[in-house]
DNA sequence: CGGCATCCACACAGATACTG
DNA sequence: CAGTATCTGTGTGGATGCCG
């Protein structure tokens, strides 16, 4: 049931911090902006994902699914045809959260020079013994 | 170095999304809101983020802090007093960052209910065997 | 006080095999 | 295709103890 590192102790820690874990959760974070563009299958979703460097195993996709579907941030249609065929789509609930999610990435896209910066000057500071 | 459940093959990864996991990590998320309000000292951090449910771990806030001073997000502040006192504080791309993480927290807040209104409803239907 | 070093449990992530 | 089930390695995060 656990979707990120957030988990352990579920029950020791107040709702708060766990829907916010659950939306900033590793794969959450991604599946929410890709899901923010349109609705995607399962598959899809797979693939869209690896874009952006390591994939999703299939496991923490379906897992991370379901806790956001159980949170009311993502839809689930399954059709019953063969072969099966299962979209996910955002909530509301979803695309709200989807938008807060995306300002961080957009501001991450932005700012990542910046940050590459910083990381160089830190590391030559350091370096130095 | 790793800051939460994200840097596996860090350098399997491209640099957006390790940014994205840094301000997205665990304890990261609660460090920049907290240093949003105002600059903490080293304890100070600790028991403010002790606040919200289960506290951090005192490695894991240094591990934290030290990759949130790498990225440039954090400033660390060591006075070379007896006994130390180390304040920390954002700089202006911390800034950038903790106020869109914020909005994702506030989101939250105001939600929470639905969410867990969400959860109940799912349990629910599930739980008719 | 503000760390760093070490040890360890556990749950996360991946691989694989199987099902409807 | 879209999962479920199970097994396993290993990284994360916590606890403890020491240092400047």
């Amino acid at each position: 049931m656990a979707v990120s590192s957030a988990e352990t102790n579920a029950e020791a820690m107040c709702p708060y911090r766990l829907v916010l874990e659950h939306v900033t959760s590793r794969w959450g974070v991604l599946i929410l902006i890709e899901l923010l563009d349109r609705p995607h299958r399962f598959s899809e979703l797979r693939r869209a994902i690896g874009g952006y460097g390591r994939g999703v195993s299939e496991k923490m996709l379906t897992q991370t699914l379901q806790t956001l579907e159980r949170d009311g941030l993502v839809h689930r249609d399954a059709k019953p045809v063969i072969p099966p065929r299962v979209d996910y789509s955002l909530t509301e609930l979803g695309r709200e959260a989807a938008e807060q999610v995306r300002g961080l990435a957009v501001w991450t896209e932005k700012r990542m020079g910046d940050v590459e910066k910083a990381r160089e000057a830190y590391d030559e500071v350091k370096s130095r013994t």
